[in-house]
DNA sequence: CAGTGAGCGAGCTTCCGCTTGACTT
């Protein structure tokens, strides 16, 4: 037995450390944090100091007491969580959890994980920081009193299960007020002109593209303008030209990785964090969830190796990153390739183009700027005073966009700037076309996955272990989804100047199309509404940076962390008590008009299970008809017509084999139902003017499809078969699923081979009951 | 997987932040 037991966070770093300190030390993971509030109620003692009952979770039982075991037998337990807030925290658990005695126990920390730094931190130990502990429980109580407390208000005023908290309402917040921005939005149009001009040489013509310095309010103006060119004479005024430089980008944090996987790999957040973990844990990247831009000594030097031998000594250029983020914790080294030196990996596409990404970015921070010269020349008009200007911009020395450069996310892109043809002050210049484009002003844009992260960011909310998990909450809530706006056609006025005449055109654009945005439900602006009017404290941009600062004076020893809490509780849980008596429920209920069938009134509001249509009053004698709304309808925007819609389901559409085909609109979208089986009829079929030629076809479809899923039935007990499933060959039975056994080639497997797996399976499954 | 929705009332839902597998059809 080691003499030593180290504890980290996460089992990959924990078998790097047992390298760097040999056989003395066992190093363990604790896997996070190993001891929470119980789940089941408040388990905050409100009455008496919000003393918090914590509880070991039932999928962390195992590992503490394997910890207790190894604990128990060494002399020393050194307890090296990450340096910040819940790292700290997590010790002191460590300390409760396994009742570790003061004088075997010496708490250790380090920023970069390489053998020196572990070393180092072995001859400093320290003891577990109480006060940073106090203002880790702050903030845990305090999330779980506004969450617990507000959560229950939104079930009685709005709909069960749905949920409040500090992070993800304020997300889901900044989402419908920029959608109320962008309703409110009114385009405005100006005319922007653009002229070609010709520069004739003795060796050939060149061309000049430049822009008018003002744009014109009116199609009016803008002919008027043109008009004022025919006669004019064009003569270059100035140019001038001064030196640039662009610097690269820091190294990656969670975030800002989040983003550009985003931009440039199209991946999700989800996606980005589940591929960077394989690359974590199979040693290729640092650790992924860190907001420090910090990198190690050893990476700097690596760095520069790396770029002096592909690019040369000139390119290279040693910078040591600030971290720009205010709640920062610095308790990791920014994401990086573990070893420089390598610029790709094996692997499949996605860790491949994510490693790929990372590396590049690394690499170009440590590399020299770029230099650039910027050239302005200015045009003079001989019959009005606008001017034409012309922007150029040559690449003089590359540095680190020999490698990488970060992308934005305006889609819109300026007018390429690249090299001017040689120019001199007084030289005239032939006019060869003039246009004049009407141009919308854009609004606001919507936010993607990633645009959402990098705000919370910016006003320090949430956390890098949080972000993914916060934006999939609030669309697993339905208060937002994700999804693509094909756009709609938009006219705008085109004229064009060329050989002295004038010609007026109207044109057509694509507008509004959105990618993979994030846009507001029903449910999320009623429910952001609801928070806003009652919780106006809780939903302010400002609360958590503003709680953060209290957690500081309480890790600073300036504050009782249970007088910060009760400080806040005592108003807040008032503001409950208050919202209970006095807001009515909230539906969201708006009037569509009347039914010209019935004359009854027709509404449309939020139901139990999201937004329905009804007809008619609940205290009517004849009860109310319902019919709950489509994917893509909103209380806000569906018309009484397509309301009415929804009430010519079910329908009978004929009849297949002799029995009833009906089409009706279930849980899971619109179906086919004929003898007692489903048929999804997906996003093309619109149920209400299907087919009966379209519903067979989807019917037979289905039914080919199954039988192509069949690999292998048997005659002894037709209930058994292998079939081919997303995941490969497993064998269904009835109703139940089973693997087969790797080894085991499903083609091949007899009547007997089957009956064994399953009931080798069911053995298992009844094992594992009993265990429970 | 699949057709709910009023009202009645039982019993349930919920937070943020730290970390990974075991499992899927």
């Amino acid at each position: 037995m080691a003499k030593n037991l180290v504890i980290v966070e996460s089992p990959a770093k924990a078998k790097t450390i047992e390298r760097f300190l040999g056989k003395e030390y066992s190093v363990k993971s604790c896997f996070g944090h190993v001891r929470d509030l119980s789940k089941k109620d408040l388990s905050v003692d409100v009455n008496k100091g919000f003393v918090p009952n914590y509880e070991i979770p039932a999928d962390k039982k195992k590992i503490i007491s394997e910890l207790k075991k190894i604990a128990k037998d060494a002399e020393t337990i050194w307890l090296a969580t990450d340096e910040d807030r819940e790292g700290e925290a997590i010790s002191w658990h460590l300390v409760q959890a396994l009742n570790l005695e003061e004088k075997k126990t010496k708490r250790i920390v380090f920023h970069e994980i390489t053998k020196s730094a572990i070393l180092d931190a072995i001859k400093n130990p320290r003891g577990i920081d109480n006060k940073l502990v106090d203002a880790q429980q702050a903030r845990r109580v305090l999330d779980r009193l506004v969450g617990y407390e507000i959560s229950p208000v939104l079930w009685k005023k709005i709909k069960p299960a749905l949920s409040a908290g500090r992070v993800q309402s304020v997300a889901v917040r900044l989402i419908v007020e920029q959608e109320e921005e962008i309703k409110a939005f009114k385009p405005e149009s100006s005319f922007k002109i653009t002229a070609k001009f010709e520069i004739v040489k003795s060796n050939g013509t060149t061309f000049l593209d430049t822009e008018l310095s003002t744009r014109f309010k009116t199609k009016k103006e803008a002919v008027a303008f043109l008009n004022k060119c025919i006669p004019a004479e064009f003569t270059i005024v100035s140019v001038e030209t001064k030196p640039a430089k662009k610097s690269p980008a820091p190294p990656f944090i969670t975030s800002t990785l989040q983003q550009e996987a985003s931009r440039k790999l199209g991946f999700s957040v989800a996606k980005t964090m589940l591929v960077a973990q394989q690359l974590y844990e199979s040693g290729k990247i640092t650790y992924m969830r860190t907001d420090s831009v910090n990198l190690s000594n050893l990476a700097l030097s690596m760095a520069k190796k790396v770029i002096t031998k592909n690019y040369g000594e000139d390119y290279v250029k040693t910078r040591q990153y600030v971290t720009k983020v205010k709640a920062a914790q610095e308790a990791h080294e920014a994401i990086r390739p573990t070893y420089l030196e390598n610029q790709t990996i094996e692997g499949d596409a996605s860790r491949k183009r994510l490693y790929e990404l990372i590396w590049k970015r690394t690499i170009a921070s440590q590399m020299a700027d770029a230099l650039l010269e910027k050239t302005n020349v200015t045009i003079d008009i001989s019959t009005t005073k606008e001017k034409f200007v012309a922007k150029g911009e040559v690449i003089k020395f590359d540095g680190f966009l020999k490698v990488y450069l970060e992308s934005t996310d305006d889609e819109v892109g300026d007018t390429q700037k690249g090299v001017l043809p040689p120019l001199s002050k007084g030289e005239k210049l032939r006019r060869n076309i003039i246009n004049a484009v009407e141009k919308f002003t854009q609004y606001p844009p919507r936010y993607t996955e990633a645009s959402l992260v990098k705000k919370l960011e910016e006003l320090g909310i949430g956390r890098p272990s949080t972000y993914a998990p916060t934006i999939s909450t609030i669309q697993k809530r339905e208060y937002v989804e994700k999804a693509d706006r094909t756009g709609v056609e938009r006219k705008y006025g085109f004229i064009s100047l060329s050989n002295g005449s004038i010609v007026e055109e109207i044109k057509t654009e694509k507008t509004g199309f959105e990618k993979a945005k994030l846009f507001p439900t029903d449910i999320g602006s009623i429910v952001n509404n609801f928070l806003v009017q009652y919780f106006n404290n809780i939903m302010d941009y400002n609360f958590t940076a503003n709680a953060e600062k209290e957690f500081d004076e309480i890790a600073h020893g300036n504050k009782v962390w249970n007088d910060m809490i009760k400080e806040f509780y005592t108003p807040f849980h008032n503001c409950v008590q208050e919202t209970l008596e006095k807001s009515k429920k909230q539906s969201g209920e708006r009037l569509l008009g009347t039914d010209p069938e019935t004359g009854r009134n027709v509404y449309t509001k939020i139901g139990r299970y999201g937004p329905i249509v009804q007809i008619g009053e609940s205290n009517d004698e004849e009860k109310p008809k319902f019919a709950g709304m489509r994917k893509g309808q909103s209380i806000e925007s569906v018309t009484l017509e397509e309301a009415l819609g929804l009430f010519k389901l079910p329908r009978t559409i004929g009849s297949y084999e002799n029995e009833e085909m009906t089409v009706a609109i279930g849980r899971f979208g619109p179906y086919i139902k004929h003898t007692n089986l489903f048929y999804s009829l997906g996003k093309n079929n619109d149920p209400l003017s299907v087919s009966q030629e379209r519903a067979i076809e989807i019917i037979e479809n289905k039914r080919k499809q199954e039988k192509e899923k069949i690999i292998k039935k048997y005659e002894e007990d037709p209930s058994i078969s292998v079939l081919k499933g997303r995941y490969g060959a497993y064998l269904k039975k009835e109703k139940k699923n089973y693997r087969i056994p790797k080894g085991k080639d499903p083609e091949s497997l007899t009547f007997e081979g089957c009956r064994q797996i399953i009931d080798a399976a069911d053995k298992k499954q009844t094992g594992k009951k009993k265990k429970k």
